[in-house]
DNA sequence: ACCTGAACACCGTTCAAGT
DNA sequence: ACCTGAACACCGTTCAAGT
């Protein structure tokens, strides 16, 4: 009951509106009564995860390795998109929530099948994680931004207004950092990344 | 003068130290007569890391493009590593602190040097940027978790107890993650992203 | 121009006490 | 077992008022 008067507050108010306060409030019973049930937030968070990771269907997997990744890793990051909130609760545990450990499993597996060590397929595995929560913390703040509609500019952000002489190459480009930045392009990057781990092997 | 306290705070009682009361009694003057020389504590943390970042020596550049890029990034990544509480700041604000400008500019003429057109060299720096935000996010909150001796164990943080059925590769690597987490290798993934993002131009 | 002090509107979590 | 209400110990920031 504890979750699902969690995810209804975070559904109706979004992530920022769940407080303990909030969701007892939703419960009628009182804040502390939650404690009872939940370690602390952060579990309350990744329960939430759980729930929403079992929810999603699992995609047809390609056969060949390199495909096959490519689909997982934008399972994983599709699955996340929707609640990048939680990836600094994740980081912080260190903790994946249980309903997605197939995926993992799948993951190591096929940089095995593409030809790696056990060990070389952790590491790489670690090595687009990485990058994953990167490109989550990137987003969702990106998102927070246009979000709160911040657009007084903070004078330190200066791409745009570069001196030429001094950085030419960041100069010609002043016009194409908002392109990019708004350009969803997790797919292509995390494969052009994949072809470098997998050619180390 | 703010900035100058505020460092000191940092330097003696670490970031979480730094509020703006706290700055205010370093100063003796009131929390609020800070709001008239600083936007924010945001702005604050960034002002700081300019500062730090100023001083930092500049590396020699080997001439060959990706070598030099190898330098640039952990240059990049190793200023970094000394405030990581800043880095969600960064990417909050999209910000860039102006004395750092120079790195930016010197990488993405590396990857143009490279063979890359000026466009695909800001998307290879996108890219690894992105990766390195990651790296430094996960590297502060292991810090953070052995710091505060977190070690009564989440029970969603179950990668050393898998069933070895389900999940075989998983289950045969449990001894393997502590390892690979307590690893620094940032230069070495870093490199192997790098020869993805070369490999395809 | 710069500073002050009170106040706003919250947090997560503890703790002792209840049923 | 489970729940309660008060309290702790803070935050960043606003606002009106001062010099």
């Amino acid at each position: 009951m504890v979750v699902a008067a969690a995810e209804e507050v975070v559904r109706r108010e979004g992530v920022d509106a769940l407080t303990m306060r909030r969701v007892a409030r939703e419960l009628g019973s009182s804040t502390m009564a939650l404690y009872r049930h939940v370690r602390d937030r952060d579990e309350l968070l990744v329960l939430l995860l759980d729930r929403a990771a079992a929810e999603l269907p699992r995609p047809p997997l390609p056969r060949e390795p390199r495909r096959r990744l490519l689909v997982l890793f934008k399972f994983l990051y599709d699955g996340l998109v929707r609640s990048p909130w939680v990836v600094p609760v994740l980081v912080k545990g260190d903790l994946m929530a249980p309903s997605v450990l197939w995926l993992m499993e799948e993951i190591v597996a096929a940089f095995v099948a593409a030809g790696m060590t056990p060990e070389q397929a952790a590491e790489a595995y670690l090595t687009v994680w990485r990058f994953t929560v990167g490109e989550l913390v990137i987003s969702q703040a990106t998102a927070n931004q246009t979000a709160t509609l911040d657009c007084r500019p903070r004078q330190l952000a200066l791409l745009s207004s570069v001196d030429p002489d001094e950085l030419p190459t960041l100069a010609a480009l002043a016009d194409y950092w908002p392109k990019a930045r708004a350009r969803k392009s997790y797919r292509t990057r995390v494969a052009a990344i994949l072809d470098g781990l997998l050619a180390s092997t």
